[in-house]
DNA sequence: CTCGCAAATTGCACTTCGTATAACAGATAT
DNA sequence: ATATCTGTTATACGAAGTGCAATTTGCGAG
């Protein structure tokens, strides 16, 4: 049972709300007396009403906070009497966890079980053709087969698996052809985008990453092509490219992971032409860049495929989520 | 209820191969005493031999075919004795409705309705917010909801419908910066579909079009626009790019069919245009025509949205599908 | 100090969505 | 033929959001 990285994701927002509130009150960042009231607490939190009552119900049945006459509750047990504080909790510098925060933004098991379903999918396509069988990804999950079959229909939209004719959900085989056919959609699509974000790049953060470039060991090409991503192509103001852009990647950078993980060497020399893009970039007249990103995704076409050759040579058969059932 | 255009897609195959046999022996196609079998019975319909069984034994019962002392079944009620004819189904040109055909051919109810709703989202975007319940969609396809949110999560994928915060699905409203964006995009993909299509491009049909324009007056803005589509830029050897493309233009064509129902008046110059566009596909150097595309994707793009100010002025509340509740 | 009114707040009923579960038929593979 | 898997239905329940009506609070006028 592996749901999520984060594991407060499955739980109802109410429980997130009481324990957000809880331990605010057992570190006295909300002062006994104070008057919690439903509506202010909800607009901190992000939510609607209906779980902050919820949660200041069993607040009360935990005896963190007390009734008295007038709206809301106060702070603290109720055994000695305080006067009531009224003070907008927005003030109070509210202490919310990031993962609770996290929790509360997205909605749906299906969205936190996604992405490791899609890591693990898009991972395994190198090695070949990949059969999924729903009712094994259900209990591997520890979620219904409803849950399943909408990741499922996503990872379909989005070009991951497909059905074969017998309707059962296939994986792979990445071939040469799919990674030309991304490539050739990268050259297209990328340059373009960089030349509509150029109005739009922090140029400042642009230059400060080049001149690490080559000095710093962390910036591997793998961060340096997220970096490009994020900083410069993603700054585009058309967010339908800027989405495909992403999910076009999504493939190929799964197949990177995959090979590093399998020790094959890094591709030093790529850091060298990205210290060049940026230059270009930071030089303002975007077209030469983007004259260069086409150039340099076609090079990396090349190197993709000679790696895929030693792969296919290299018989990997372990190593894989157990849902996915090798052809 | 509405389901499907082809009332057919939903019946069993079992039901559509019945149907097939049966009217192929009425109207002769299958002479009497010939042997069917099981095998090439499926193969030419497509489908597995089971249901092909089934069908079978259904014809038995009917009394148009019997059984004989070897594999198969006879044509024939067997009132007479006949010898049998063995001969491939597969010569005998059976006569397969181009219905059944469709239906025996997409499995999932999911995709039959699919495109009824899809074009009702679309149209409704130009006039406004639109809320979709999923239970009374449910109601009016008389599907299930798990079929519908199969849908809907599609519609979802493909950039039609999306979640307000309390994950109730919204379509529209069409702004003019999404018309931008996808206007933006038409004009980086086709182009560069063009290019990547020229090797393939069948010269004579598209000469044979251009011939055409100006004096046949069934070809419409429309049709050329989808002639152009279908002849030239799906051409391309890349089928993820022909289908962003097409996915691209969906919500733009049903713009127009919109605009066209409320009498808007057609926008007749663009016909020139397209002339033009043959014309210079037609004379092969591909580069002027990708860029003559781009030139007139701009100059459409005006007249979008100054169509979409004019209904914005009309204000229209009927006429949409039932499911659709204005906002 | 009290009254009265507007604004804020809560309680509650009503919807809708997310997920689970069981079931069965259709389709395919073995 | 049998076992397996998908497609779809039906049902159920909890979680969460919304709008309305009733109540309380804040605050200024008298």
């Amino acid at each position: 049972m592996i749901r999520s990285a984060n594991p407060l994701a499955q739980e109802p927002r109410y429980e997130l709300v009481t324990r957000v509130l809880r331990d605010n009150i057992r570190n006295g960042n909300l002062p006994q007396g104070l008057v919690l009231l439903e509506g202010p607490i909800a607009a901190v939190m992000q939510t609607s009403r209906v779980p902050v009552q919820s949660a200041l119900r069993q607040l009360l049945d935990e005896g963190l906070i007390h009734r008295f006459d007038g709206r809301g509750y106060l702070v603290g047990s109720g055994q000695q009497t305080v006067t009531p504080i009224r003070h907008d909790i927005r003030d109070l510098q509210l202490d919310i966890p990031r993962d609770v925060d996290d929790a509360l933004q997205t909605r749906g098991t299906w969205l936190h079980v996604y992405d490791h379903v899609e890591k693990q999918v898009a991972q395994c396509q190198i090695f070949g053709e990949f059969r999924i069988v729903e009712t094994e990804l259900a209990e591997y999950l520890g979620v219904s087969r409803t849950v399943v079959r909408d990741v499922m229909a996503r990872l379909q939209e989005r070009g991951l698996i497909r059905k074969n004719t017998s309707s059962h959900w296939i994986a792979g085989p990445l071939t040469a052809r799919t990674l030309r056919e991304k490539f050739e959609l990268r050259s297209i699509l990328e340059p373009a985008a960089l030349r509509l974000a150029a109005p739009h790049i922090q140029y400042p953060e642009v230059e400060a990453l080049q001149a690490r470039i080559g000095s710093d060991p962390t910036l591997t090409p793998e961060y340096l092509s997220e970096a490009l991503l994020e900083l410069c192509i993603a700054r585009a103001p058309n967010t339908e490219l800027v989405d495909l852009i992403r999910s076009n990647r999504l493939l190929l950078s799964a197949v990177n992971r995959a090979l590093s993980v399998l020790g094959l060497p890094r591709d030093e020399t790529s850091i060298d032409q990205y210290q060049t893009l940026f230059q270009l970039i930071a030089l303002h007249p975007i077209d030469s860049a983007a004259e260069y990103l086409r150039d340099y995704l076609s090079i990396i076409e090349r190197r993709y495929l000679a790696r895929m050759k030693i792969v296919a040579v290299v018989s990997v058969t372990g190593g894989f989520a157990p849902y996915l059932i090798s052809q």
